[in-house]
DNA sequence: AACTATTTATAAGA
DNA sequence: TTCTTATAAATAGTT
């Protein structure tokens, strides 16, 4: 579409490559959005130039449609094979970690008392055994805990007392130092009214 | 490009949309790979038909770019920094999950009796409502299941007692009919006596 | 799945 | 880079 014949091939010239580049990336992202709006399609476009530079188009959140994008070619790989061996990648991770939290959380309601129905007489029993055993380590934290702050008020009190006797003894010296000057004072009087006698 | 003006929103009637889906789908791709090998590009091309059917190209492999792409929006973000609004992306969604996950975790060591000196007075307190009530919930349980085990053991004991009833008469009307049978061959055995006398 | 009248994209030129 | 224009390519509607 243009006034030459297009060969399939790289575009030796570099600056004709680069104005090639740029018209068809354009185009290619208008034509992405048009299957987009036309065809109610999810797409997602990842353009790299030659020289890096990015350019993208996506009709939602481009992770969404990655992670879907994953999801099915994992689904895929699983129905046709069962190469486990994919468990590099950050997606496997979340799954696996996803697992997990799944079943810790199941486990966490069972301690709070959900979902019992499901578990079998000795799984109770069990969880009997564990409550009971973590509740009289609760309690045991919990005397801990009070004695510790007691001890720590004892202590407190004892300092206070402590203070009070040193702010007693420092108040009865003042004061004699008080009595001291007083005298002292007097003893001028007398002094300096010998002095204009 | 076609004998009518296209306007740019869904195509409502569906045969109609999945016939032009499938046409500019195609032509999508070619254009893709042309944008390739004129240019020297890298490409990525990920389309979702809106009944969930997927369609790929891809210059290279499809993980090398997906991993450049992120590598290359990362490397935006932190140089452009302070945009955090970008938590849709997987490796976000696996940070959260972790997040999650360790919390629920030090919870669950907490109802197994670990790591209580970290919690304050009033976290024990609570802790110990709740095991309490946990191990209310769990006994009740176990009392509920035991219950209806010796329902469904009555039960079974019910039907071999009636099972063994049935047994018992039908054995009876056996026996009965043996007699009579036993009997009629006795008189048999009186006529043709009589009859030879 | 082909056909074809048109629209659209774009190569080359300015 | 952008605009223009001649022409190639894509495709909407039809068969």
């Amino acid at each position: 579409m243009g006034r030459g014949r297009v060969v399939l091939e790289r575009i030796e010239n570099k600056i004709n490559r680069q104005v090639t580049f740029s018209k068809r990336r354009s185009g290619l992202l208008k034509k992405a959005f048009e299957l987009c709006v036309l065809c109610d399609a999810e797409v997602a476009l990842i353009i790299f130039s030659s020289r890096g530079k990015l350019f993208q188009y996506s009709s939602t959140d481009i992770s969404k449609i990655i992670e879907r994008y994953r999801q099915c070619r994992y689904n895929k790989l699983q129905a046709a094979n069962s190469f486990g061996h994919e468990s590099q990648n950050i997606y496997q991770e979340y799954l696996k970690l996803k697992g997990k939290y799944e079943s810790l959380d199941r486990r966490q309601r069972h301690f709070h008392g959900e979902e019992l129905e499901a578990l079998s007489m000795k799984e109770l029993q069990s969880l009997e055994e564990q409550l009971e055993s973590t509740l009289a380590q609760v309690r045991q934290q919990q005397t801990k805990k009070l004695l510790s702050r007691a001890e720590e008020l004892r202590e407190k009190v004892h300092n206070l007392e402590e203070l009070n006797k040193k702010l007693e003894s420092k108040r009865m010296d003042e004061f004699s130092n008080l009595v001291a000057d007083k005298n002292s004072h007097i003893q001028l009087h007398a002094i300096q009214a010998n002095h204009f006698e």
